[in-house]
DNA sequence: CTGTTAGCGCATTCAT
DNA sequence: ATGAATGCGCTAACAG
């Protein structure tokens, strides 16, 4: 049971003075006495004084906060993005509401309805592998409140998008392969609702094409990124005669998956099947081989997220601009491959 | 720049009706007429009404929302209490706010204002490894806003805690080691401000003297969980004649990196060294070879921590209680020891 | 520099 | 079953 919570009313009370000075000289207003700011300073202190955001934000007509909405927390790569676009937002005073969706459709449009009824400034939002319904976010927009795609991006909605060149990335890591001598390259990919994984593909296919290796469909199989399911779709790459020789993997732990089946059946990495994966999560230095990876920019990821809402929120509804940001990747060359 | 919120008094202007009631129909109110209900349901829909929590919880003495406060977001063990401790609150009526302190003291701080400022009900926490002045959680105290301790608790609040059985699961990983052989058993532990990590020390020397082992204080070494600084610990074992034979980690990132050293170093593990973790972290299965460890039950600890804090909101300050739960650990032995 | 006044959006008395 | 009135704690005009 709570206790009365202080007010500005108390201190102002205590005091002899109104309210209005009170909140004043507690919001840095330029217009008051130091000797007065310092009293309200000093018993504010006394008092534990501390602010009801609720009632700064039901008068104030913004909120200083944005809402990020994750598909999952599972793997470390999305508590990576929330810890530097906390960092940003903090830096550009704002507060970071946080929800994850648990890679499920309707708990994101929940999600999309706490940031509403939150008074969000703006959103940052990256998709769940199930949506495919986006009417959830247009509300946004009909309500003013600017968001920006980052990582699971959707082309339904015309907004800001932050995303790594994942076309480039796969292309390098597929080039990688070919250059080591490999023949045939398997691909094993996400959902293809998730245009991430379309533009990995993508760079996968043109790869091949750039060394004039036919483009074989049953070279890429698509999954739903539950990792218990990959042993099924490499069984199937495994039955092939000739088998692939490498396996390009849509994100690091579906490839440390890989090596981890690969290994309990005896075959060699990567002189048997050389295994790649896409991101430089950190899983991928502990598995041995260690995992040849495409990394991605993590922090600048989140910090330029926040700053396209940022920006976004500081323009007028009718200048809304909607360009991509790509980030560069980077291939890092390991054991597996 | 937003446009302008819908809000009840749009909808009472539109069905000629005063904005009590539209206020009742909305909060399923018992005394307002099925019809009217309906009436003000559709609409709000048709205008995509949403509630303003900021005002909701300005009006109510209650703004069903609890905060958590983390002390940091890199490894999966936090993420995944934050996943069924949302899930948890969730079933229980309540709100999630999320905060992590970045293993920063100043940030907790920082972080639990944020939470008095939210007017949370209530506050899960676990603490940073800095953390060894309470004054800022005794607030929550003063302002009779319970708080529940998680996995980093400490002994100068009077609060429930929930905390896996460290003792019991150090015991058993040393145990398990001297069963399997070891004589010299090394313990590189994490600061001694951690409570966590004196249980686990203490587990670990009681093994040793159930055994008759001479407890030798030079093969403890504590690190401030910097992973970047196990190197230099684990080079002062080697260094010792004889070395030892085992290392019993704090955590499973600890001992992970340990391996990596190891290996790098061509030593032979568990033959030469054999390593225990704890935690069961995803990562624990990456590493080769596969590492031995403590599992903690993850999900059951989010949950445990959610309903003693429900509790204690529910209660009458004075009648908070403050007993301990501790959660049953689980020797996982793989290829490490 | 300071006090007065008027809301922000909603829930909740108290009337009717 | 409904409406009118009040207030939650604070900021922001508007006066002085």
């Amino acid at each position: 049971m709570k206790k009365h919570q202080v007010t500005i009313i108390d201190i102002a009370r205590q005091l002899g003075i109104s309210k209005s000075t009170v909140s004043r000289a507690l919001s840095c207003h330029p217009n008051v006495h130091e000797q007065t700011r310092i009293k309200v300073l000093k018993l504010a202190e006394e008092f534990e004084y501390q602010r009801n955001m609720f009632s700064v934000n039901l008068t104030r007509k913004a909120t200083h906060t944005i809402g990020i909405i994750v598909p999952e927390f599972n793997r470390s790569f999305f508590p990576q993005v929330i810890k530097s676009a906390q960092e940003a937002a903090k830096d550009a005073g704002y507060n970071l509401i946080i929800a994850q969706s648990d890679e499920n459709y309707q708990t994101e449009v929940t999600n999309a309805k706490l940031m509403l009824q939150y008074q969000v400034d703006g959103v940052l939002i990256s998709l769940t592998k199930e949506t495919n319904n986006f009417d959830h976010l247009k509300q946004f927009e009909r309500r003013g409140v600017p968001i920006v795609f980052f990582n699971r991006v959707c082309d339904q909605i015309i907004a800001p998008k932050v995303i790594v060149d994942d076309y480039e990335g796969a292309f390098a890591a597929v080039e990688h392969l070919i250059e080591t001598g490999k023949k045939k390259i398997a691909h094993l990919t996400g959902p293809e609702t998730l245009k991430v994984c379309n533009n990995r593909k993508r760079g996968y296919f043109d790869a091949l094409k750039k060394y004039d290796i036919p483009i074989d469909e049953e070279l890429v199989l698509h999954y739903d990124l539950n990792l218990a399911q990959v042993r099924i779709y490499l069984n199937h790459f495994l039955a092939m005669d000739p088998r692939p020789d490498a396996l390009f993997c849509v994100n690091d732990p579906t490839a440390v998956e890989v090596i981890k089946l690969l290994k309990a059946k005896g075959i060699k990495i990567p002189e048997e099947i050389a295994v790649v994966g896409f991101s430089n999560d950190l899983v991928s230095t502990f598995i041995e081989p260690q995992l040849t990876t495409v990394e991605q920019p993590i922090d600048q990821l989140g910090r330029t997220a926040v700053a396209l809402l940022v920006d976004q929120i500081n323009r007028d509804i009718a200048n809304w601009k909607a360009h991509t940001v790509v980030l560069k990747t980077n291939l890092i060359i390991r054991a597996s491959s």
